[in-house]
DNA sequence: CATGAATGAGCTTTCATTCAT
DNA sequence: CATGAATGAAAGCTCATTCAT
């Protein structure tokens, strides 16, 4: 029997510590960081303000949980299609694919990163938005290359513009995307990737 | 040389407010509404916190006048479009190019306008912010509407769907845009068209 | 002994707020509400100006707050003299004696009240202000003129003009009366209610 | 004839001085000295704040001259009055009629002097404030001494007391007078002798 | 004389954070 | 674990005042 190291509370501490987070990440989302006041997230989790600090050192401890598991669960499965082998296109399929998943799973996430990373990424604390972002890069330019020169995508496209083009069209979606509609992830991603590759004009 | 007798100083009073404006812009833009301090813009233009209320009533009032004069510049240019009795795939054509034109020239007015016109447009005062919005999707919807109807666009998509994946693919693009590049508002409005009509797939 | 567990600390939540706003109608009356900082008041209070933003809304709900506790108490008085059925003498007198004995409790309060009643009126928030004022003009008025009918009081004088004296005369007393005197204030309406009932002049 | 020293300027500057420190004595008197900025003075001068500071040295002078040019008229008028070697009553009456007189011609200034007197009497610029105060207190009280010595007035009153319920009767009538109206000063000073002499209740 | 523009001190208020209970 | 009360830094804004033109 293993011994049970801290706390006896019968209250699972991880349990609650996500509730509060998730209610956290409602309200960024909502608001903006700067914008929340930790009165705000402590009013709608039904406590006062001072007794968030509890939980979490600070305010900004708080996005910071909140991004980096985001971002872990996000490679988690970005890795899991990279390592796949799969043709670019393909590749494309399932990272857009993937991508609305997390935007499923993570929209209050997803929404702060959009809104925040930018101007969070310049403290050294979040250096890892940093890296994230260009990993991600990484990942997307090189399989656009990799379909240019297969064929599967169009030669006379500017790469970088369309890299843009494309992460930009993703991730913009969390800021509209409502889980209670009756879109499935897969089901958008899939219109999403229609456009994408083959355009909104009529064939001949 | 009794040429230009008075004022060497350049700022004849509208340009200094428009001097003054440019500079809010941009530190706006680059660092959101809230974070940004009164102090750090007169930092800016070189004057004290307390100068600029010479000029604006507040802080807000300066996001008002920022925002308003780029929607009603914005809106010149969309109602020639709106008038001239083009096509739809035309009209979308030439609405994508009037929009990277007005990214070009009002780049940090756009950014602002996509990071706070959300929570911005709760307040009455920036009422005319939900109403151009609306005009906007109006516009956007019934072109795309009238190009399914004649055949211009395919049947198969998700209309609203459709026009969040045009806008947005357009607007962000103030988020990275920087005027100084390469590419002109008219080559990068080419590009983007080329991706949203036909896709990035390559045609067999 | 077992008697008084907890709170050596005399401040109950009530208590304090009352502690604090004493303070505040002693600053304000001394120095007037709108050259009373916020910082003097928490000077005086023995905390950091924020702070009072723990127990109020704002300097304005200070005074608020000052003077409508006044401003019940004192009708509650009044209301009772007023339904007791005195003759109009007898009503006189009662209502100058009360007011002095409110003058003695809430000295500040009332001295707040003189001074800057009248351009708080202005504001929505302080309605009342202007009701009270306007109870305390019927009551004294209808009074005054109850006398005269019944020959209690002299018929030769303008009687907006005689309600004003008596008014004034006694709540001027505010800006001076010191509760720590000699006089009780029984004694100094006594003394009051001789001289405007009587006349200073020696009768013959 | 007198040779035209300083200025040629036909608008004659004393007179100039005279219109703005009317309107600032409004002002004063209907907002508050505190309360009033010096750009509200302007405005209804019909200029903008700085040049107000060609005409005075500051905000601060502007008061000093308003009241010390009223204090000098009022003195003219009391050292008259009791230089006349009047008795008793007829010195309080007098007193009070040159009283109504001030107020009718001087209104604005005798409402700032009693709003502001107390705390501007503070500052050494101020002294003669105090000082006047004094000289007041001397002549009243010395006067209503005289009387109750020689039997004008009752001697059952407590003096300080008397001498604060007239002084106080008197002016707080400022703060209501309005020039316009039917009354004339000696009308009303008349009506408030006759209450302040005799009382308002009816002799037998 | 007056304007336009700026200064700088100080004000009210907000808010993340701390900590004894 | 949570509360109540306080801290302290900083924010937006006001205003008397200055001064070159």
């Amino acid at each position: 029997m293993p011994t049970a190291k801290k706390k006896t509370t019968v209250s699972a501490t991880p349990e609650r510590r996500r509730e509060l987070l998730n209610t956290a990440a409602e309200v960024f989302a909502a608001q903006g960081y700067n914008a929340t006041t930790v009165r705000r997230i402590a009013d709608e989790a039904g406590m006062l303000a001072g007794s968030l600090y509890y939980h979490f050192d600070s305010k900004e401890s708080m996005v910071d949980e909140i991004l980096s598991t985001f971002l872990t669960e996000l490679w988690d499965g970005y890795d899991a299609v990279l390592a796949a082998g799969l043709g670019p296109r393909e590749t494309i399929e399932a990272l857009v694919t993937e991508s609305f998943r997390e935007i499923d799973r993570h929209r209050a996430a997803v929404a702060i990163y959009q809104k925040e990373s930018k101007h969070l990424a310049a403290q050294p604390r979040f250096g890892y938005l940093t890296e994230s972002q260009q990993k991600f890069e990484k990942a997307w330019l090189g399989t656009l290359e990799r379909g240019v020169a297969d064929g599967a995508f169009r030669a006379d496209l500017d790469i970088r513009l369309t890299y843009r083009f494309v992460r930009d069209t993703v991730w913009v979606a969390a800021s509209w995307y409502r889980p209670d509609g009756h879109h499935s992830p897969e089901e958008i991603a899939r219109q999403y990737l229609s456009m994408v590759l083959d355009g909104i004009a009529r064939r001949d």
